[in-house]
DNA sequence: TTGTTCTGTTCCTTAAACCCGAACATCAAC
DNA sequence: GTTGATGTTCGGGTTTAAGGAACAGAACAA
């Protein structure tokens, strides 16, 4: 598909800062064998990321720096939805007492950018800046909804449909046909697809022409049913309304 | 000082990456001409960073993706500070009604860990993960209080004295000096030593041995002074205080 | 239409440097 | 003292990064 041309050493630098990551921290040699790679290249590389404050060292192991926290706050300012998002976001929290995300898309996998935890609410994804597949949660399912088919089919091919649970959507057929479903109701309604045991509400976030993201209330599969659950649905609605006409009107201008 | 061996290729590597950040998202030809690389040289690199996901692709114009992001928030997490400062900090917003940051040392800097605007606070630093010479901040200051002369002089050799106003400290000597009443005192006050109109006051969160972070409150220089500074003095206190505590008691299991 | 001038992309060729391996240094533990 | 685990250094062979020039495609003016 793209036989480009490509740096190979920046595939093994970026192999080491992931592994670092994965790692959680590590020391030269235990890199070396997970990346099977040679002990002095490893060296090389992260006395490179070392001068360059990518890294920073404690006794012998080295962890990724707060550099990347820089790159990673610039990069979601730059989506310029923060002042639309956030006070909506926080409101529908404390209204439907659970935990509340906006998400985004980007190449084909869907990121959370801002969290809020009601009252009640458990924390499951952990942290912004997570990314997972679009077909395996209802963020994601609304998001894809607002696609062609065909749009899906390419997303899906090139993606794959990672198992998080039992219940996760394994294939474009039964994708398609939720995702028919879900651009009848406006609302995506998922359960035990991410996490066993959680229940997902979720309804986009739409400009004119592009989708911005869409707004996701998780919580315990048996505390968000009935009149809880209708409930949620309709003030998800008017969140995602609200956000809609922030990021039309307000100080965001894109 | 550190003549030790690098890998050149991570090096153009990153200056795509701080320049793709510095201009805010760019094209080939602009990269290659700020960078004064060959075009296909920049090409080359854009494309293995966009295989790997690091950067997005709009109309021939490249930005950052918010892979970033994942590292970065997973870097801020790694710190496990999350639980311990954020409802301090919250509170201290609440009570001082202005602008409050945590800041953390880094490689001979200081970053902006969290925030929490007031009700009449202004917003200045902008982003978290922004780094700023130590020297030219009261959170840095206070940070530096906690260190000895001489790493204190070690770290100013490294990084100089970048002057962000007229007023911001040029040279150790007065440095150190200043650090030796902050000894005293356990606070940090300044004026227009970081912006311009902006006074901070700031105190330092220390474990037993180490030194965690630090709290600070800014705002308009006018308007912390007599009751409402000193309020805020013993505000801070106490809030860095509670912070402690909670580093040592929580969750937080460091 | 044609020409001009920006883009981004491809390909070739060579000098550079990445990567490996092996040796060395250092520290703990037994 | 010896063993085994680290991190570190260094020379050299061969991959390959990087430059330059040519190509493609779009936008625009004349």
């Amino acid at each position: 598909m793209k036989p480009t041309r490509t740096v190979k050493t920046a595939d093994t630098l970026l192999s080491v800062i992931n592994q670092l990551q994965a790692l959680n921290g590590a020391g030269v040699t235990e890199l070396a064998t997970h990346l099977e790679m040679a002990k002095s290249t490893v060296h090389d590389h992260l006395m490179t990321l070392h001068e360059h404050g990518y890294v920073v060292k404690e006794d012998d192991t080295y962890y990724l720096s707060l550099r990347f926290l820089d790159h990673g706050s610039y990069t979601r300012e730059r989506l310029a939805l923060k002042e639309a998002v956030t006070p909506p976001i926080s409101q529908l929290a404390d209204d439907t007492e659970e935990t509340v995300w906006f998400v985004v898309e980007e190449r084909g996998q869907a990121v959370y950018l801002y969290r809020e935890i009601g009252e009640r609410g458990v924390d499951l994804v952990c942290r912004s800046g997570t990314r997972t597949g679009l077909h395996a949660t209802a963020a994601g399912k609304v998001i894809l909804a607002g696609y062609s088919d065909e749009r899906v089919r390419e997303i899906t091919d090139k993606q794959g449909f990672d198992q998080k649970t039992p219940k996760t959507i394994a294939d474009t057929e039964t994708l398609l046909k939720d995702l028919k479903d879900i651009r009848d109701t406006g609302i995506a309604v998922t359960s035990d697809e991410t996490n066993r045991g959680v229940k997902s509400v979720a309804v986009a976030v739409s400009g004119t022409e592009e989708i911005y993201g869409s707004v996701v209330v998780s919580g315990p599969r048996q505390r968000l049913t009935g009149e809880h659950l209708e409930d949620t649905k309709s003030l998800i609605r008017s969140a995602a309304n609200e956000i809609e006409l922030r990021i039309d009107n307000d100080v965001c201008f894109r």
